[in-house]
RNA sequence: CGCGGUGUGGAGCAGCUAGGUAGCUCGUCGGGCUCAUAACCCGAAGGUCGUUGGUUCAAAUCCAGCCGCCGCAACCA
């Protein structure tokens, strides 16, 4: 047996609030890999955490009047009783407040400052100086303000340090384009399209903006910013740069990092350009997999669509959780989960399909021996179609996990299952049971499906770890009966094994009722969501206004009566209208960027308030002469501000 | 003409790289069985494989155009 080790990672996730499904997703898929990994005989080291740092921690914490570190220690408890309670059995949780993990990221900042990679520069961009932060254009709101609190943003310079990407281009695009690092492969064009082939731009490593970091060393006042801090993790926890422990040179490269396609830009692009700069050999491989979807919409707490894991698992246990989303979840792709799949999918599976063939299994032998086997035997040729087919499933499996296809090894070992609902149909024990003389074919017949049952179970046991035991316990196999070597032959059970018939393991579930008692648990979360939005935005009142102004600098703006004429879609753009307005002068066209709230039909021949005064601007490439006024909500959206039909074209507001 | 993906019986998907009887899961309908969690087994219905054209003896599969959906990028005065 190979000793051969197996290093696999989660992203370390962001405590800003509480963990949820699609953490979970990542979370478990990486679990059920490295046991199966372990199952094999590798030895495995299996890494998950947090990612601590950053202004919104500081600020989250700020708002609860707690200290950062406070803060999320509470949250981090959420994770790791999520872990715990989803059965996940991570070797090491790191947390990039941990000393050992704080100690190396100092080093390799400096190592790569040394190097000649790291430089000292100007950061500049749109700026909220209350919020003390910078944005990125695509990060700014609908109005070209602060995502956080909506003020205005202006354009500020601070100092800060970049880490050189370009020097890495050529070989990061090889990397995407030639290796199997990029898991799956088709978004490797995707990324050298959009990021590589139009030159990488250096990206700022540190900020002066906030406290809550890890300091820079040699220059006091700069805070590492995310990148090195929370990528590095992968190589920190090993004792990369630390007196932590002296796994680096046993477990790096990293075997599998697993992140959601979300993140996967920095894993494929910007963490082997850092590895690179410092000289360590990449990972292997890159698993990137889509997000669970809710009923086709995206999940998202805000709207409060989605049932808390923990509900869930309360509902129909742990492990009938992990089946679902593993079962569902595809390299890739984005995979739906609602209510009625996920019910439908254990009800078939798990409690027709698996747990309704053990407990009819283990119930013919109690009925038809008391619960113990007896020795004599009696095989017979369909014996050996039926065996050969549970074994093949063994090497099929094996073939599936190895390209980390979790989806296509469930799927093989649940045909597995149907071979042996279908075996109990074609050996018929209920008629063999019926006369003395057919003992030895029935203990035969049972003793191969009790033999099949142990070899499935001890296949599925990475994916549903808490089961799996139980039905151990029921067919009588020792942990030993269950070991991987022993899985590539019949006959391991004892000849006069004894059963124990045991409690249902997937009870099968009501689906209409169970549909309803979920639908209402969402309502009310949508409702509290609702609340809490409007609660957070209500004090929003209290957001300190912008600077006072003078009404000479009010008379500056001018705002006009106008009415829509004409109103069509930029094209090439998502979210710009163009807008022909009748000013009550000359006419004009207007810009706007609303196409993602109104139709075009929407606008027309109503009438809006123009900011007449605007110095005209090209909106991709359309010249747009003034702005609509329209209102922010909450969600995101924004309506706009009509007139009253009665107010003529070209009033003057005021 | 920004880049990429995708469109297959009611639903969700596989098949397409290396053309040659269109397959799986769920659902529906009919039958069988009774050991079992109203579970299990068998059978049937249901698809012009988005659309148009091309290559070929032969196209879901290769090529070109068009349409729809999704993602990334851009865009938000």
């Amino acid at each position: 047996m190979s000793n051969k080790p197996f290093y696999i990672t989660t992203p370390i996730y962001y405590p800003s609030g509480n963990p949820h499904i699609g953490h979970c997703y990542t979370t478990v898929a990486c679990d059920s890999i490295a046991r199966y990994k372990r199952m094999q005989g590798y030895d495995v080291k299996f890494l998950t955490g947090t990612d601590e740092h950053g202004l919104k921690i500081e600020q989250k914490a700020a708002e609860k009047g707690v200290t950062p570190k406070e803060y999320v220690d509470e949250i981090v408890g959420t994770f790791k009783n999520l872990w715990k309670y989803m059965n996940v059995n991570y070797d090491q949780f790191i947390r990039t407040t941990d000393d050992y993990h704080i100690e190396s990221v100092q080093k390799i900042f400096k190592d790569l400052y040394d190097k000649g990679y790291i430089y000292k520069g100007e950061y500049s961009g749109k700026y909220c100086t209350p919020c003390e932060s910078f944005w990125t254009d695509s990060q700014l709101d609908e109005n070209g303000c602060c995502p956080e609190c909506h003020r205005e943003v202006t354009f500020a310079k601070e100092e800060a340090y970049f880490f050189k990407m370009s020097p890495f281009a050529d070989r990061i695009e090889k990397l995407l384009t030639e290796t199997d690092y990029l898991q799956p492969k088709t978004r490797a064009v995707e990324l050298v399209n959009n990021f590589i082939k139009p030159g990488l731009e250096d990206l700022c490593v540190s900020r002066t903006t906030f406290k809550w970091g890890i300091p820079v060393t040699f220059d006091e006042g700069h805070v590492v910013y995310v990148w090195i801090d929370a990528l590095s993790n992968y190589i920190t926890a090993l004792g990369y740069q630390n007196s932590l422990s002296d796994e680096f040179d046993k477990y790096w490269p990293a075997d599998v990092h697993m992140v959601a396609k979300d993140i996967m830009r920095f894993h494929a692009i910007i963490w082997p350009a850092m590895l690179m700069a410092l000289e360590l050999p990449l990972p292997k491989h890159l698993a990137v997999h889509g997000w669970i979807t809710f009923n086709g919409e995206k999940m998202s707490k805000s709207l409060g669509n989605v049932v808390d894991p923990f509900v869930l698992g309360e509902r129909y246990s742990c492990d009938a959780i992990r089946y679902h989303i593993l079962r569902e979840m595809a390299l890739g792709s984005d995979s739906s989960f609602s209510n009625e799949i996920m019910i439908n999918r254990i009800n078939s599976d798990l409690a027709n399909g698996f747990g309704n063939l053990v407990s009819r299994t283990v119930a013919m032998v109690e009925k038809y021996f008391g619960g113990t086997l007896p020795e004599e035997r009696e095989e017979a040729e369909i014996d050996t179609e039926f065996k050969n087919a549970v074994l093949k499933t063994v090497s099929d499996v094996d073939s599936a996990m190895s390209e980390t296809k979790i989806k296509n090894a469930l799927e093989i070992i649940f045909k597995t299952v149907d071979r042996a609902n279908k075996y109990i149909d074609e050996t018929e024990p209920w008629k063999l049971g019926k006369s003395e003389e057919n003992r030895a074919r029935l203990a035969s017949v049972l003793y191969n499906l009790l033999d099949a049952v142990r070899i499935i179970s001890a296949l599925l046991s990475p994916f549903m770890p808490s089961t799996m035991p139980k039905v151990c316990e029921q067919i009588g196999a020792s942990d030993d009966d269950v070991k991987y070597e022993k899985l590539s032959e019949f006959g391991v059970l004892p000849v006069n094994v004894t059963v124990h018939k045991g409690e249902i393991l997937f009870p099968r579930i009501d689906v209409e009722k169970e549909i309803e008692a979920l639908n209402n648990i969402i309502k009310e979360n949508m409702e509290k969501a609702q609340a809490n939005l409007s609660a957070s935005e209500k004090p929003a009142e209290k957001i300190e206004l912008a600077p006072e102004i003078t009404i000479d600098d009010f008379a500056k703006v001018e705002i006009r009566v106008a009415k829509v004429l004409s109103c069509e879609k930029v094209k090439k753009s998502d979210k710009l209208l163009c807008l022909q307005l009748d000013d009550g002068m000359d006419g004009r066209q207007v810009v706007s960027g609303i196409a993602q709230h109104y139709k075009p039909e929407d606008l027309i021949g109503k009438k809006i308030q123009l900011i007449a005064n605007l110095k005209p601007v090209k909106l991709r490439g359309v010249e747009s002469n003034g702005m609509i006024c329209a209102a922010d909500l909450a969600d995101g959206g924004c309506q706009v501000i009509f007139v009253d039909d009665s107010i003529p074209v070209g009033a003057k507001i005021r």
